[in-house]
DNA sequence: CGCATTTGACCAGCGC
DNA sequence: GCGCTGGTCAAATGCG
């Protein structure tokens, strides 16, 4: 679709060549960051609870936290997951309605709004309106993978599959099962490289993880699930076995210098070139080394 | 039986 | 205005 709100996800593959620009505005901010502007639960450690990242974007409006998405420009030089294969684009955006900062995914479904210009023919078209007005911040992975429906410790329901044009894979769509989040994700494969899985996310958690119901909870018990499977996302779990799932992606994808294209351009505060893999882990890529020792 | 998935239809936005 | 495309809905179906 073409969406002059959110040009640069409009494909998610035109999107994701947008993103690899060296001077692209998606890695002017650390990823963590932007993770947790979509309320990603990134935390410190399990022990660092007071200085967790998350908030919840199913309070009200007058409880989110609009700035972070719309203006913050965190200035943590670390980079997040820039040289791993599963590599982000996030757009902080965009809500087409108004320019009010309070108008954040949690008034998507605000019964309230009945500012539709047409009027309401049925509770259906209503419902459509009110969600087709606000774009959410989305976020963008690439991830190779030999599976769609990548793991990332929440629920997910299907609620359709698109053929899209220029690719001859399916992009399907889906929602996090929570009554109370919004949060909405696509998932299709590049017409380039069918083993390459583009995750779109849209919208904030405002929930915990729940772990990997159908998939089997990674554990730190059992490695196996690390180096056998590649297809967890990077982002919600604080479990560090699945960062390390990152480095083995980043491994694997180093064949594919289309994945990386500025993995290994380090220039900018998104560089990572700093981070020792051996002694951060991918919770580098992700997390800044401020968060985790605050 | 409850929940998830499938799939065709419908709708809105955009470009021509 | 029309056609194309992306995104969503919802009934039907499948599965545990």
């Amino acid at each position: 679709m073409t969406d002059p709100e959110d040009p640069d996800l409009s494909n998610e593959d035109s999107a994701w060549r947008q993103l690899t620009a060296p001077d692209s505005v998606f890695f002017n901010r650390d990823t963590s960051s932007i993770l947790s502007d979509f309320g990603w639960n990134l935390h410190a450690s399990s022990s660092d609870n007071h200085h967790n990242l998350r908030f919840d974007p199913c309070l009200p409006p007058t409880s989110t936290v609009p700035s972070s998405v719309t203006t913050t420009a965190t200035p943590d030089p670390i980079p997040a997951s820039s040289h791993s294969s599963t590599v982000a684009a996030a757009t902080a955006s965009v809500v087409s309605t108004s320019n009010n900062p309070s108008a954040t995914s949690s008034s998507s479904e605000d019964p309230t709004d009945n500012s539709t210009p047409k009027t309401p023919e049925t509770p259906k078209k209503e419902k459509k309106q009110a969600q087709k007005r606000i774009r959410q911040p989305r976020f963008a992975f690439m991830t190779k993978s030999d599976v769609d429906n990548l793991e990332d410790g929440y629920r997910w329901r299907k609620y359709g599959q698109k053929a899209v044009k220029n690719s001859p894979f399916p992009r399907s769509y889906y929602r996090c099962t929570n009554s109370r989040c919004t949060v909405k994700k696509r998932v299709e494969r590049s017409s380039e490289d069918p083993s390459i899985v583009i995750t779109t996310y849209e919208g904030q958690h405002c929930h915990q993880t729940i772990g990997f119901p159908r998939g089997g909870i990674l554990t730190a018990h059992d490695p196996h699930n690390l180096t056998s499977h590649h297809h967890h996302l990077p982002l919600p779990l604080p479990n560090p076995y699945y960062y390390q799932d990152l480095h083995q992606l980043h491994r694997d994808s180093i064949s594919s210098p289309r994945l990386l294209p500025q993995s290994t351009t380090e220039d900018g505060p998104a560089a990572v070139s700093s981070i020792n893999p051996s002694e951060e882990g991918l919770l580098g890529d992700i997390v800044p080394q401020t968060m985790r020792n605050p």
